[in-house]
DNA sequence: CTAATTATCTACTAATTTTATAGACAATAA
DNA sequence: TTATTGTCTATAAAATTAGTAGATAATTAG
């Protein structure tokens, strides 16, 4: 399940990917056109620059803005700074493996053996799609750049 | 994410496809077996009962068993009944759609754009996979069906 | 230096969801 | 008729999510 957290992240994301080059955005702003509560985007802004995606300023005329290129920021890695391992379930996680307590053998688990497959489908979208795949598929999609436009 | 609920659930049905032809197992036994909360069971059982795909009998003899084979019955529509839609967010959803309250188009919206990927790649597997497949990977798991044991 | 601006941090609260539990009721078999 | 087993309603504890309040720190402009 992705939580409000980890959309609001996803949405200021591309908004600072779609900025021009060496543009900064404010928390503010980016809150206001993103429909996002100002203090939560505080918080989560917070953690995606923690974790190396963004850079900040302060001050006036600061700001928020990539840390890296848009190609260089993986949906996945989004997601797994904001909300923790993709995984289902815990017994099904890469980076976060934990047996279940109620679990008497891992290995034959049906449970663990599915969401393991559903773990590595989830992998295989969000840690092969970009912060700049979505830029430019929201772009292509705006009416303006539709195909019937050309 | 599963929750325990879907998790004692899958579990439960397996225990209950890997039963004799025609034989039942009741509530308390399945709990048991499995360390599932007797009365947490009771309800989730009911649920799965509900959706068609297992039946029951009361009184002395009587348990649960499976409504139909256990090659009809998908893992996906195990925890769909148990848990609601797969999507990992509700403007991603085939079966229960509904659109975001702080999203301005949904049609270009990134966010929606890379989660319908994600509920599309999580339903090539639960609706590819059914019980029996995860009842056949246990046995196939279990020490004396092991591959060297042959 | 001062004042305005903007990010950072800590602490807290409210709402929602999950995870159950209690206990009465209904059906069935011996 | 009694013991057994599923069914149903109501409730509550625990955990997670979603936010808010308010002080602090850095930077810029004047």
């Amino acid at each position: 399940m992705l939580t409000n957290k980890g959309k609001y992240g996803l949405k200021a994301i591309v908004h600072l990917a779609r900025l021009e080059a060496g543009e900064t955005a404010q928390v503010a702003n980016v809150a206001q056109r993103n429909n996002i509560p100002k203090k939560f985007l505080d918080a989560i802004l917070l953690d995606l620059r923690n974790a190396g995606m963004l850079r900040s300023k302060k001050g006036p005329g600061g700001g928020y803005a990539l840390a890296k290129p848009a190609r260089a920021i993986k949906v996945g890695a989004v997601i797994r700074a904001l909300e923790g391992p993709i995984a289902p379930i815990a017994c099904a996680s890469r980076s976060a493996f934990r047996a279940c307590e109620d679990c008497g053998d891992i290995d034959t688990c049906p449970v663990r053996s599915v969401m393991s497959d559903v773990r590595d489908a989830i992998a295989g979208i969000v840690d092969n799609t970009t912060v700049d795949d979505l830029v430019q598929r929201s772009i292509a999609r705006e009416p303006l750049h539709a195909d019937y436009a050309i």
